[in-house]
Formats: C-alpha cells, sequence, structure tokens
DNA sequence: CTGCTCGGCCTTTTT
DNA sequence: GGCCGAGCAG
C-alpha cells in the first residue's frame, strides 16, 4: 500500500471498519470483537488522520505490549513514511513523561524502575523498619496491596481509610514507608509510572493543558485491560481535545487481578455521552467452528454484554478435545503429532502455538520437544535478563545510573564475594538511616563507621572506589560500560577461575548481555545504559517473541493476546488449572477464567485443540485430573479424541492404582520411561481411627477428590484436620466425622 | 562474621 | 523445581 489517496487506506475495509476509520473529532468507542482486525483498523485509522493534515506529533497510540507498538510504527510508517507519531505501553510512556517533566515535581530523571521482585525486597525492608515483620503476611501480599491502591490512585492515606481491618492498616503503615523508601533510592515501580503521571495531571492544571495540547487525538488498545490510572491519565489528556478512541473487547478482559477495571469500558458512554459508539462483530480469523466453540463458552458468563461473532470463513475441521493419561504422555504427543503434520507438508512449525495457563506447565512441553526433535521457542520475555549472573552485571549497571538505589547495591556490593556479610551490612544500613545517606555514600565513609572492621570494611571501601571509577564511563556506549564492569569488578575473573561447570555458561551469558546491548545501542546512536536498562525492564513477556524462526511458539494465554496461529494447542485444561485453582470460590474469578479460555480459543484460525490428561504431575506429586468444567460448556459438535492408552480403560492404569509389580512393565511397555509414582492401594481404608491421620498423608475424599492433609490438631472427637485438595483448596474437617480413603501413607 | 549446605516451604496470570 | 532461612564449619 502506498501513500496515496484516502481510498487506498479504506478500500478493503468494511463499512464498519470505514466509519471507525474515518471517524474525525470526538470521543470513540469501537467495541471490536476477537479477530475483527481492530490492529488494521487503528493503524489506519492513525494513517487516515495523519492524511487529514493532523501533525503527528499530536498523536499518541497506545498499545499493551512494546512489540505491538514497534508492529504498529512499522505498519504506520509504511503507510506514511517518516512520520514522528508517538507509539507506546502505557508505561513506557509513563516513564517519557516522567524522565521528561519529572523534574517540575522535584524527581530525578536517572530514577530505577523496579521490577515486581524489586518491589518485594523493598516492602519486605519496609515490613522489618515498621517492626512488623513478624506478621504472617508476606512481603509478596502486601505488595499487591499497594500495587492496587496505586491503581486506584490512592495514597497512603487514602488507603489507609478503605479499611479497619489488620491487613489493611498493616499494610497501609507498610506502604507509607515503602513509598518513603523508594523516593530515597530514586526508584519507581511500575504502579508509580501510572500512578505518579496520573496524580500529576489531576494537580498540576499547567501540565496537563501543556500534554492535553500536545496529543490532540489519543488512540488506545485493548482498553478492557485498563487500570483507573490508566484511565485517569487518558481522561485528563483529553478534556480540551476530546478525541479519546478506545478499541477494546469486554470478553477479553483477563487483567483484573492486575488492576485493570472492565467498567473503564462499560461506562465510556457514561463518561463521554456523545461518544460514538461503533461495533466490529465480523470475523476474520477463524472457521466457524472455533467461533462456534468459543462463543459457547462466552455464553456462560453471565456478567457480561450479549455479543455474536460471524464469520463468512469456510467451515473446516471440528475443534477436537484430546484426552490423554498424563501430562508426560500429553507433551510427548503433541510433539509427535506436530511433527508428523510438518513431515507431511501439511503446515511448518511456525503456524503451531501451544498455550499452557501457568508458566509451571512449559517445562513437561520443552522436554517433549527437545525429545523429539521439534524446534520451539518459550515465549517468556525476561527469562535471559532474569538468570542470576545476568541481574548482579545489571545491579551494578542501575547502580551506576542511579547512585541512590539500594536494592542494587545490596545485590552487586557482595558479588564477587568482597567478605561483606548480612552483619555489616546491618551495620552500614543502621549508619546510613541516622545520617540520612544512601548506602553507597555510607560505604565511602567506611572508616567513621566504628562497628565495621577488617575484610567487611576493606570490601566496602574498595566496592566504593570501584564505582566512583565506573562512574566516569556512564554515558559511554552500553556495551562498553558492560565490559568494563565485567573486567574491574572481578565478576569476570570470579566466574573464569571457579571449578564449577556452570560457571562457563554464566560466563557466556554474561558476555551474551554485552552483545545484546550493542545490538540495542546499534538501533539509535544515542541510547545510554538507562535506555537499556528501561527496555529491559518494561518488556513484556511476547516481545521477545520471534515471528521469523520456523519454530512452534509456546506462551501463556496471556501473553497469547493479540496473536493468531493457524493451529493452537491449548494443554492441560483441567480443573484447578484452568479454571485456576484459586478462582473457584468466586463466580466472577471464574467468569475471569473463562474469558481466558476464550482468548486462547479465539487465537486459533483453523484448528483448535484442548487437551486435558487424567493424571498430572504437579508441585511434585501426581494427581487425578479433572476435565475443565470449560470443556462440558462447548457445543455438541465438539470432537472428543480419547487418546489414552486404551481408550480411557487403561489396565496399566487400573494394574497402577493397584500397586502390583505387574504395573510397572506394563507401564514401561507402554513406552514410559519415567518411574512410576508410588502405588496407589486398591484396598480400601474406609474411616480407620481418627488418630491416625497424619499430616502428609494422601486422602481421597467421596466430593473433593484428591488431597493432602496440611494440619491436624486435637484428639478424640475434637480431632480437626486440614486438608488441601487438588481442586477446591484447603478445607476443614472434623477427622471422626469425615468418610475418607488413605491413599498414602507419610 | 562469612559462606556454604541442607531442608522445608510454596507455586497463576504480568507491565 | 526454586527460594529462603537455619544451622554449622572455617
Amino acid at each position: 500500500m502506498s501513500q496515496g489517496s484516502p481510498f487506498d487506506l479504506l478500500n478493503d475495509l468494511t463499512w464498519s471498519q470505514q466509519e471507525a476509520v474515518t471517524h474525525f473529532q470526538g470521543p470513540l468507542l469501537i467495541l471490536a470483537g476477537a479477530g475483527s482486525g481492530k490492529t488494521r483498523v487503528i493503524t489506519r485509522r492513525v494513517a487516515w488522520l495523519l492524511q487529514q493534515g493532523v501533525r503527528p506529533s499530536n498523536i499518541l497510540a497506545i498499545t499493551f505490549t512494546n512489540k505491538a507498538a514497534g508492529e504498529m510504527k512499522q505498519r504506520v510508517d509504511a503507510l506514511v513514511p517518516g512520520n514522528r507519531v508517538w507509539i507506546s505501553t502505557f508505561h513506557s510512556l509513563g516513564a517519557r513523561l516522567l524522565r521528561q517533566y519529572g523534574e517540575r515535581i522535584g524527581l530525578n530523571r536517572n530514577f530505577t524502575i523496579y521490577d515486581q521482585d524489586d518491589r518485594n525486597k523493598v516492602v519486605k525492608q519496609s515490613l522489618e523498619a515498621a517492626g512488623l515483620d513478624n506478621v504472617k503476611f508476606t512481603p509478596e501480599r502486601i505488595g499487591a496491596a499497594i500495587s492496587k491502591a496505586k491503581n486506584q490512585l490512592l495514597t497512603p492515606e487514602r488507603y489507609a481509610a478503605t479499611g479497619s481491618d489488620f491487613f489493611t492498616n498493616t499494610a497501609a503503615k507498610v506502604y507509607a514507608i515503602y513509598q518513603k523508601k523508594l523516593r530515597d533510592a530514586n526508584g519507581m515501580d511500575f504502579d508509580d509510572l501510572l500512578y505518579i503521571p496520573a496524580l500529576a495531571l489531576r494537580m498540576d492544571e499547567e501540565l496537563r493543558a501543556e500534554l492535553d495540547a500536545r496529543f490532540k487525538f489519543i488512540l488506545i488498545d485493548e482498553y478492557q485491560d485498563t487500570n483507573s490510572a490508566q484511565y485517569e491519565i487518558a481522561k485528563r489528556l483529553s478534556i480540551d481535545h476530546r478525541n479519546l478512541c478506545v478499541v477494546g473487547d469486554p470478553d477479553q478482559s483477563i487483567y483484573k487481578w492486575r488492576g485493570s477495571d472492565i467498567r473503564n469500558i462499560l461506562d465510556f458512554e457514561r463518561d463521554f455521552p456523545d461518544a460514538r459508539v461503533i461495533t466490529l462483530d465480523k470475523n476474520y480469523r477463524s472457521t466457524p467452528a472455533i467461533l462456534r466453540a468459543a462463543s459457547a463458552l462466552i455464553d456462560h458468563n453471565r456478567q457480561r454484554k450479549k455479543k455474536t461473532l460471524r464469520t463468512d470463513n469456510p467451515d473446516g475441521q471440528p475443534v477436537r478435545v484430546l484426552t490423554f493419561d498424563t501430562g508426560l504422555d500429553e507433551a510427548n504427543v503433541l510433539a509427535e503429532r506436530i511433527k508428523e503434520a510438518v513431515s507431511a507438508g501439511k503446515i511448518g512449525y511456525r503456524d503451531v502455538a501451544v498455550f499452557v495457563r501457568m508458566n509451571a506447565l512449559t517445562r513437561t512441553l520443552e522436554s517433549a520437544f527437545v525429545k523429539h526433535a521439534v524446534p520451539f521457542q518459550i515465549v517468556k520475555g525476561l527469562a535471559f535478563f532474569e538468570r542470576k549472573e545476568n541481574k548482579d552485571v545489571l545491579a551494578y549497571l542501575r547502580l551506576l545510573v542511579n547512585p541512590a538505589d539500594n536494592i542494587s547495591f545490596l545485590r552487586a556490593v557482595n558479588e564477587p564475594a568482597r567478605g561483606i556479610g548480612k552483619v555489616s551490612l546491618d551495620h552500614l544500613q543502621a549508619y546510613a538511616e541516622i545520617n540520612q545517606l544512601s548506602l553507597l555514600e555510607a560505604a565511602g565513609r567506611v572508616d567513621k563507621i566504628t562497628a565495621l572492621k577488617g575484610k567487611a570494611r576493606d570490601g566496602l571501601r574498595e566496592f566504593h572506589r570501584l564505582m566512583n571509577e565506573l562512574r566516569g564511563l556512564v554515558e559511554q556506549p552500553p556495551e562498553d560500560v558492560i565490559r568494563a564492569v565485567l573486567d574491574r569488578s572481578g565478576y569476570r575473573d570470579m566466574l573464569k577461575s571457579s571449578g564449577d561447570d556452570d560457571d562457563i555458561d554464566r560466563l557466556a551469558n554474561v558476555e551474551e548481555l554485552i552483545t545484546s546491548a550493542k545490538q540495542f545501542a546499534g538501533e539509535n546512536g544515542d541510547r545510554t545504559i538507562r535506555d537499556f536498562l528501561e527496555q529491559i525492564t518494561l518488556a513484556s513477556d511476547v516481545d521477545s517473541w520471534d515471528e521469523r524462526q520456523d519454530c512452534v511458539s509456546v506462551m501463556t494465554l496471556h501473553a497469547a493476546k493479540g496473536l493468531e496461529f493457524p493451529v493452537v494447542y491449548i494443554v492441560a485444561m483441567e480443573q484447578g488449572i484452568i479454571p485456576g485453582e484459586r478462582s473457584l470460590a468466586k463466580a466472577e474469578d471464574v467468569e475471569e477464567e473463562r474469558r481466558v479460555a476464550f482468548v486462547g480459543i479465539t487465537r486459533a484460525m483453523k484448528e483448535l485443540y484442548l487437551c486435558h490428561a487424567r493424571l498430572r504431575e504437579f508441585r511434585g506429586q501426581t494427581l487425578y485430573a479433572i476435565p475443565s468444567m470449560f470443556l462440558e460448556e462447548l457445543p455438541d459438535d465438539v470432537a472428543e479424541v480419547d487418546l489414552s492408552a486404551h481408550g480411557g480403560r487403561s489396565p496399566a492404569l487400573d494394574q497402577w492404582r493397584g500397586g502390583s509389580r505387574a504395573a510397572t512393565e506394563a507401564w514401561a511397555e507402554l513406552g514410559h520411561k519415567q518411574p512410576l509414582p508410588p502405588p496407589i492401594p486398591r484396598t480400601v481404608t474406609t474411616n480407620p481411627d481418627a488418630e491416625g491421620y497424619e499430616r502428609g498423608q494422601i486422602v481421597q475424599h467421596e466430593q473433593y477428590g484428591i488431597g493432602t492433609i496440611t494440619d491436624v490438631s486435637g484428639y478424640g472427637s475434637l480431632r480437626k484436620m486440614k486438608i488441601r485438595f487438588a481442586v477446591g483448596g484447603e478445607r476443614k474437617f472434623i477427622a471422626d466425622k469425615v468418610r475418607l480413603k488413605v491413599v498414602t501413607k507419610k
């Protein structure tokens, strides 16, 4: 497509799509069903606005991932070359605004972006500082509460007012300390990147007006997954220039747990009464069979505006539900099937995607694909940068850019070992606290800290000197800085001289970091270490997806949002996995799980396979798995294919339950190389003496199935216990009332 | 005081 | 399987 007349931008679009593209001024809500060409509409709309004479710098387009932003940039550029439209994620926008305008509100632009890991560390420190580290709330839980509060634009004080229970009180106290610690360390967590700009836009009218005038046209993709802070930013930037266009699909809202609020899209018309609403419900992606499955499933959600997806695509093969004996079988058979289909020339590896509900499920797939020599990639963004050795090196870099970054200081200071242990660091932290210094500054005054001596003292002095020396390089090309850090910190020598074989790999990894930085800087001459670090931290999982490679893509259902594949497998469609165990208690949470499944199903273009196994190894134990309730909700034309050893009546399994020696042989005969899990006795021990129950025993309950006894207390008729079930979570029972089969003794 | 090893604990989804 | 804390040796 060339940059020619408006006609070129529109002639392959439907009437509703054209309407959406050519709506000029005023608020616009596009309700776009799955596969209805929404990316195409946004991209064309940006190009169309440019053709209408809107200046590129007046357009702001928000996407859900950096990858989507990059793709949109490319497509807009192909339509209108050389434009300078601002396309990014909300978080990148926030970071950029804070770097640009932060000084107006007293922020240093060299802030470090703290990821969730860092956040939890600061929360933990804050818990300790508040003397609350003995309470039973985990840093993760408190951190999640703080995150939620920020997403709702609640300051610590206002958050404290939302509840008077013990948890809220504790979290509110910690929140205040946490926020101070963050500011002192010149750190921003993910939520701050939205929270601070949103509050600034609320309070600083001058800034708000300036940015509103700058971003005259705003487009937001995946609007159903925005949170209050993001909504506030969008709204505040659309007061003088009310050209806010949002695109989304309530059925694909899958980030409620992260603070996204489905009401943002449902109430858009209330907030903008004059909004034009355009519905795109024609699907260009999938076969009718796949759409029937998707619709039947999502129809079970009660909190939902009814919507029908239509398509003119030819009917393909039926959607198939595949049943396996075990998760291991599932993985192996998948690998074989994919390999066969590719060998037969029907598809390429790149046409296939395998979706999982949880990252933990990729491991089995990984080994099966390796075993069968099926090329694959696991789409998990930061895996490389999350390796210990790379995190260590990145900590040095972060500390160079931001000397106040105490979290990075604590990580780097004794890596390689400089003889600085926990106790010495406690002394250092106490001194820093009293004198209002960063840890690095305190390390520079180590001679004044009498409690420190010997190796620790020398080590800290040396570390301080090293960081000073390296600081001079901070504006140098990123790869040079990393090289200098490796050389002068002793990190490379440590890896080189160790006898550990793994350290050879670690060395290769940190060297690879140099390559990665070089590549990053090569794309644009003036990129610094700071930009490199920001890019890494704000990367999303899909950003690492390389579609140029001819291989099977394995990813979570969440990462799959926005993508499409000719052939899709969803594995482990089992109760407790999807819907997840923790969602079962609340109907609205199960509805979100259903939307997660819906997102997965609607990624498929031609073939869709929904897989489940009868036994699944999970968290170190093998448990019976019940097929997902969502499978029951599919229409009748879905084909059920039982790929278990004997059509579901496996003698191996029966014998295994009996625990006979023959079971091992039968098992091996079926091609299972793994040893058998512990046998489950066939003899049923109903109602053994209530005193006989012990922690750690695996038991079976008539209604809830297999579970593990997690706690036993009391005696006789007062004896109580807790059992954690594979499905349905933990429940309490009175020992001599409950009917249980003991499956394995401890 | 540091640093290693072992054992117990928990595990959704992610910017 | 992976992380954290406890316990122990140097």
